[in-house]
RNA sequence: GCCCAGAUGGUGGAAUUGGUAGACACGAGGGACUUAAAAUCCCUUGGCCAGUGAUGGCCGUACGGGUUCGAUUCCCGUUCCGGGCACCA
C-alpha cells in the first residue's frame, strides 16, 4: 500500500472532529499538565511557516504527556484586539470586527491542517464580551485595591479608608504614587471628591497625570515596553513626552515580588537576566541634603553612600518641583531659559546626542558629612523619573558626573587608593577607601572610612546614616507603573463613567460593558479618542444602562470613558480563562482552577519579556492576592521558540553600463535584462535583485516561471552555468517584500501535516533562530514513506506467519529508540528524535523485521510527531481507539547492555589505543589483557603503561617496565 | 559601558555532559535499475600528506594559554556574532 498521505491526514482530521478526540475535561482522578501556546493575533496575512514552529513543538510535548496518562489541557485562541485591524478599518470603513473575524477563520483553517491537538471548545477571543468581561472587572478590582507592603500584598480600598479614619498616614507603609501626610482629623474634614483624589494616590489602577509616550502619528500613548530607541514599536513613528492624565497601573508595586518569583520558575537564564534588567532592583540610600542659608532640606538617592566624602556639587532634574525652589533671583534668567531648552528636546533627541548641558541655580547643599557647601546644578542628565529626580554627584567615581564636572570645571576628589582620574571616572566598585574625610582636614562629623573596602564602607555608611537620622536605606526599581490607556477604538472599553471629574466604577452585575458602535474609528475633531464618536456611550445609573450621550445631566447620567484597554490587557489573564471558558460567574472557578493550577509548560516567542511576560505575571499575582489565582506564578516552565528566518534567493542583472566593450552581452541585451548565474557573477557588474522561493529549487532557478513571473522578464536573457541558472541566497527576516515567505498550506498540500511537523522539528533546536530552507523537507518526507513501507510489511508479513518473539537486534533497536525519544522530548530537544527514528526504521529494514511487537510501540513513539500516519498504522494494527489513548512505552535497560566494555590505554600521558572487553570482566583480567597488549612492540618502544581507564568510570592504574 | 547567551564541514546541526568529533539530513559527486524520466536503492563527501591498493600518518570544534592519561565539553585571557538594559545615580 501506498503512503498517501492527503487521504490519511483527511480522514483522521474529521475523525479526530467527530470523536471530539482533544475535548479535555477536569477529572480528579487523573494528574493534569497544562500546555500553552501565546495565542496569536490573527493578522491579515495569515500563517507562515515560522507561526507553527512553537504550536508543534507544544503540540508533540502535549500528546507525549497524554500517552503517559495526563490530563492534558492545550487550549487556543486569539489574541484579537489590534492595531492593523484598527488601521485597516480607518483606511477602508471596515468594522475592525469583520476583518477580525475573517481572519480568525483563515487561522483556524490553516491551523486545522497541521493535525494540532487543540481543545478547540476552550477556544478564547479577547474581543468576545463574554471574554473582555473579566478583563473589565480585573481592572475594576485593581482600581478598589491598594498595595501592603507589609503584608506585601494587595488589600481592599476599605482597609485603607479604615486606616485613615483611624490614624490619617501615620504607620502607612504602602504603594503609593507621591508621600501623602494627613492626620485621621484631616481625612474626616476631606468632602468626597477629596477623599476620592487622595485615595487616587493608593489604587492599582489609578487615574494620573504622568509624563507619557505620545506618538503622534499613532495618535496614542504607548507603554514602555512598546517604544524602542526612541521610536514605537509598531511602525517605528517618533514619541515624544507629554503630559496627560491616563489610568496607569501600578506594577511597580509588584517589584519585588516579580524579582523573587523569577527564582522560582524554569525559564532560560537569559530571560529571567532580561526581566531583571528591566525591573531593575538596586539598593542605595536616600539622604537629606540642607539648603545653605534656607530652612529647605531634599533628599537624594545614591548606591554609593561611601562616596559621600567625594561630593562637589548636586545636580537637579529639569523636571523636579525642586528646581523652582532652589533657583535664586539672579539665576533664574538662566535657569527659565535652559529649561526652555529642555522642553523642546524630545525622547530621541536625548538619546542621539549626549551632550553636556546644564545650569547653576544659584543654591547650595550642605554635605552632612563634610560640612562643605555643594553647588546645586540642573542638569537633563539626571531623570525625574528615578530616585528623587535629585542626586549627589561625586565626579571621581561615575562618568556622567565626571563629565559635568570637566566640562563646567567644578572640582573632582577621588577616594580610592591609587585610581587615575585624569582621564576617566573610577567607577567600579573595588578598591581601599581614601580620603573620607580628607587628611589636613578638620573633621566635621566622627565618622571615617578610610582603609575599608568600598563594600565595606557602604555598609557603615548606610549604617551611620541611619543611626543618625541623615536618611535611610532604600531599594530603588526601574521598573514604572504601566500606562494603561489608548486613544484607540479597538479594545477593550473601560467600565468606567465620570461624575464630578472622578471616576466612577459600572457596577459589577452590569459588565461586561460592550464596545459602542462608531462610524468613524478616527479621533474627533476635538481631539478626542475615536469612542467619542459613538452616539450611544453614557451611562444611566438609574437603569443601569448605556444610552445616548443626549441624555447626559450629570445628575443621573454621566459620560462613559472614552479610552480603551491597550493590547496587553486582554492577553495578561487568558490561560486562566481557558481553564473554564464558558463560565459568566467568575473569571474562573476555584475548582477549575485549583484543577489546572497553573501552566506547566509556556511557549512563545522572546519579544514578550518586557511586555506581556510582565504584565501577566503581575496580573496573576494580584489575582493570586484576592485569591482567584491558586499559584503565584502563572508560568512554570517557558520555553522560546526561535524565529524562523526566510531563505531568500537572489539574481543577478548584468548593468548595462559595463557592457559596452562586449559585443555579445550588447547583443543579448538588446533582447532583454541579462541575467548571470551566481558561480558567473564576479566577471559582471552586476544588480543582485530579490527572487520568489517558490520558483527556485534546491537554488537552481526555473527559468520559464521566472519569466512568466513578471511581465518585464519575459524576454530574459541567462548566462547559465553547467546548463543551470544557480541563484544567489541569503538569511533574512521572512517578508512579503523579500520574496522569501513559505506557506505551511502549500508544504502541507505538497508533502503533508506529518511531513512539515517533523521538518519543522528536524530544522534545529527550538530555541534558535533558523532560516527555513524548503531544499530539505524531501527528507523528512521519505523517512515517513520509509516508516510506512517498513510499517507495511510488517503488518503484512505478521498476518502471514505466527508471531514470533523479537530476536534482541530488534529489541535494542526499539529500546534504542524509547530511551532516546523519551529522553528528548523531556528535554525539549525534538531535533535529535528524529535522526534516532530514522535509524530505527533503518536498522530494523535491514533486519527485516516481521514482528508487530516491534511495530506497535514505535507507533506510539511517532505519535506525537506525525499524529495522521500514527492513528493510520494504529487502526491497521486492529486497535478501534485512537493512538491518543495509547500508552507510551518503557523503556529497559535490559536491552541495552553492551556486551563489551572499551578500555583506554594510556602510556605516559597519551592515550594510545582502546580495547573491548567482556562488560563484566574484573580489573585482573583487564589488567592481564593490557599487559598483553604491551607485547606489542609498535605501542610499547621502551614506555611503561601507566593507566587504564575503562569507559566510562572505571579507572586502574597499572605500572610496569 | 554593564549584563546574558553563543562560535563545530559547502549547509542545518549531532556528540551518552570529560572518553575514538562531525550522528542524521540537505547539498555535491559517482553508480545500479529504466528506452527515458520520475521514484527507489547503493557508494564517496572536514583538510593535508604517503600508497596501485586495502590502508596508514599528520592537522582539525573562533584564537591563545591552563587542568587532565584524555578537553567541542572544565578554568583563565582574547576576538567575533546575537540578545537585553542603558545618562537608572
Amino acid at each position: 500500500m501506498e503512503y498517501n498521505f492527503r487521504d490519511i491526514e483527511k480522514k483522521w482530521q474529521q475523525r479526530w472532529v467527530a470523536a471530539q478526540t482533544y475535548k479535555v475535561t477536569e477529572d480528579e482522578n487523573r494528574k493534569k499538565f497544562y500546555v500553552l501556546n501565546m495565542f496569536p493575533y490573527p493578522s491579515g496575512a495569515g500563517l507562515h511557516v515560522g507561526h507553527p514552529l512553537g504550536y508543534i513543538a507544544s503540540d508533540i510535548y502535549a500528546r507525549y504527556k497524554r500517552l503517559q496518562g495526563f490530563n492534558v489541557l492545550n487550549p487556543m485562541g486569539y489574541d484579537a484586539y489590534g492595531l492593523p485591524a484598527e488601521q485597516y478599518a480607518i483606511q477602508t470603513g471596515q468594522h475592525p470586527a469583520i476583518t477580525t473575524e475573517q481572519n480568525i477563520a483563515r487561522y483556524r483553517e490553516q491551523l486545522d491542517k497541521i493535525g494540532f491537538s487543540f481543545d478547540w471548545s476552550r477556544e478564547v477571543r479577547t474581543c468576545d464580551p463574554q471574554y473582555y468581561h473579566w478583563t473589565q472587572w480585573a481592572f475594576q478590582r485593581m482600581f478598589g485595591s491598594f498595595y501592603c507592603n507589609t503584608c506585601h500584598k494587595a488589600q481592599t480600598i476599605e482597609k485603607l479608608i479604615e486606616h485613615f479614619e483611624k490614624q490619617g498616614t501615620a504607620d502607612l507603609d504602602v504603594a503609593q504614587t507621591e508621600e501623602l501626610s494627613f492626620t485621621a482629623d484631616e481625612w474626616r474634614a476631606k468632602n468626597d471628591v477629596e477623599k476620592q483624589q487622595v485615595l487616587m494616590n493608593y489604587r492599582l489602577a489609578y487615574l494620573a497625570e504622568t509624563m507619557v509616550n505620545w506618538c503622534p502619528a499613532l495618535g496614542t500613548v504607548l507603554a514602555n515596553d512598546e517604544v524602542v530607541n526612541g521610536v514605537s514599536e509598531r511602525g517605528g513613528y517618533p514619541v515624544e513626552q507629554k503630559r496627560m492624565k491616563q489610568w496607569c497601573l501600578r506594577v511597580s508595586a509588584y517589584a519585588q515580588r516579580l524579582l523573587d518569583g523569577l527564582d522560582t520558575i524554569d525559564w532560560t537564564d537569559s530571560l529571567k537576566e532580561t526581566q531583571r534588567n528591566w525591573i531593575g532592583r538596586s539598593e542605595g540610600a536616600e539622604i537629606v541634603f540642607k539648603v545653605k542659608d534656607s530652612d529647605k532640606s531634599f533628599t537624594i538617592f545614591t548606591t554609593r553612600a561611601d562616596t559621600m566624602f567625594g561630593v562637589t556639587f548636586m545636580v537637579l532634574a529639569p523636571e523636579s518641583e525642586l528646581v523652582q525652589e532652589l533657583t535664586t533671583a539672579e539665576q533664574r534668567a538662566a535657569v527659565d531659559e535652559y529649561l526652555a531648552y529642555v522642553k523642546k528636546r524630545t525622547e530621541r533627541d536625548r538619546i542621539s546626542d549626549r551632550k553636556v548641558t546644564g545650569v547653576f541655580s544659584g543654591s547650595y547643599a550642605i554635605n552632612p558629612f563634610t560640612g562643605e557647601a555643594n553647588p546645586i546644578w540642573i542638569s537633563e542628565y539626571v531623570l525625574a523619573g528615578y530616585g528623587t529626580g535629585a542626586i549627589m554627584a561625586v565626579p571621581a567615581h561615575d562618568s556622567r558626573d565626571y563629565a559635568f564636572a570637566k566640562h563646567f570645571g567644578l572640582p573632582i576628589v577621588p577616594l580610592v587608593e591609587g585610581c587615575d582620574i585624569s582621564e576617566e571616572s573610577f567607577d567600579a566598585k573595588e578598591g581601599i577607601v581614601c580620603n573620607s574625610p580628607r587628611t589636613g582636614v578638620t573633621p566635621y562629623i566622627d565618622f571615617s572610612l578610610n582603609g575599608l573596602t568600598i563594600k565595606e564602607a557602604i555598609a557603615a555608611t548606610k549604617k551611620y546614616v541611619r543611626e543618625h537620622n541623615l536618611g535611610r536605606v532604600k531599594v530603588n526599581y526601574r521598573l514604572r507603573d504601566a500606562i494603561f490607556s489608548r486613544q484607540r477604538y479597538w479594545g477593550e472599553p473601560f467600565p468606567v463613567y465620570y461624575k464630578d471629574g472622578m471616576p466612577q466604577m459600572v457596577p459589577e452585575e452590569c459588565l461586561p460593558l460592550e464596545l459602542p458602535e462608531v462610524d468613524k474609528f478616527l479621533p474627533t475633531e476635538t481631539g478626542e479618542p475615536p469612542l467619542g464618536n459613538a452616539k450611544r456611550w453614557a451611562w444611566d445609573t438609574k437603569t443601569k444602562t448605556v444610552v445616548d450621550n443626549s441624555a447626559i445631566d450629570n445628575v443621573t447620567v454621566f459620560p462613559l470613558e472614552l479610552n480603551t484597554m491597550p493590547g496587553f490587557a486582554g492577553s495578561s489573564a487568558y490561560y486562566l480563562r481557558y481553564m473554564d471558558p464558558k463560565n459568566d460567574e467568575a473569571l474562573v472557578s476555584s475548582k477549575a482552577d485549583n484543577y489546572w493550577q497553573s501552566v506547566d509548560l509556556y511557549v512563545g516567542g522572546s519579544e514578550h519579556a518586557t511586555g506581556h511576560l510582565i504584565y501577566s505575571r503581575f496580573w496573576n499575582k494580584f489575582l493570586f492576592d484576592l485569591g482567584v489565582s491558586c499559584k503565584e506564578e502563572p508560568f512554570q516552565k517557558l520555553v522560546n521558540q526561535g524565529m524562523i528566518q526566510g531563505r531568500s534567493n537572489f539574481v543577478y542583472r548584468i548593468n548595462t553600463e559595463g557592457a559596452e566593450n562586449n559585443a555579445e552581452l550588447k547583443e543579448m541585451m538588446a533582447k532583454g535584462p541579462v541575467f548571470v548565474s551566481a558561480g558567473l557573477k564576479d566577471q559582471y557588474d552586476v544588480t543582485p535583485l530579490h527572487v520568489d522561493v517558490n520558483i527556485v529549487s534546491a537554488d537552481v532557478l526555473d527559468i520559464e516561471a521566472f519569466k512568466a513571473w513578471r511581465p518585464e522578464y519575459a524576454n530574459a536573457q541567462f548566462i547559465l552555468e553547467d546548463g543551470r541558472y544557480v541563484c544567489g541566497w541569503a538569511v533574512e527576516k521572512m517578508s512579503k517584500s523579500m520574496f522569501n515567505v513559505v506557506n505551511p498550506d502549500m508544504i502541507v498540500e505538497k508533502f503533508g501535516a506529518d511531513t512539515l511537523r517533523l521538518y519543522e522539528m528536524f530544522l534545529g533546536p527550538v530555541e534558535q533562530a533558523k532560516p527555513w530552507d524548503t531544499n530539505g523537507i524531501d527528507g523528512s518526507h521519505r523517512f515517513l514513506k520509509k516508516f510506512w513501507n517498513l510499517a507495511q510489511s510488517i503488518i503484512a508479513q505478521s498476518e502471514q506467519n505466527t508471531p514470533s518473539n523479537p530476536s534482541p537486534a530488534e529489541l535494542k533497536a526499539l529500546h534504542k529508540l524509547i530511551k532516546k525519544v523519551t529522553e528528548d522530548i523531556e528535554v525539549f530537544s525534538y531535533n535529535t528524535s528524529i535522526p534516532a527514528f530514522m535509524i530505527a526504521t533503518n536498522e530494523l529494514s535491514q533486519l527485516k523485521c516481521t514482528n508487530r511487537a516491534i511495530l506497535e510501540p514505535m507507533v506510539i513513539l511517532i505519535a506525537p510527531f506525525a499524529p495522521h500516519i500514527a492513528e493510520e498504522l494504529w487502526e491497521q494494527l486492529g486497535h478501534t481507539t485512537s493512538v491518543c489513548d495509547a500508552q507510551w512505552p518503557v523503556f529497559e535497560e535490559k536491552y541495552l547492555v553492551e556486551d563489551t566494555v572499551k578500555m583506554m590505554v594510556a602510556f605516559n600521558g597519551k592515550t594510545r589505543f582502546s580495547i573491548d572487553f567482556p562488560a563484566d570482566a574484573d580489573n585482573a583480567t583487564i589488567e592481564a589483557a593490557a599487559r598483553a597488549h604491551e607485547l606489542t612492540p609498535k605501542y610499547l618502544e621502551g614506555k611503561s603503561i601507566i593507566k587504564v581507564i575503562i569507559v566510562p568510570k572505571r579507572m586502574i592504574n597499572i605500572v610496569m617496565k
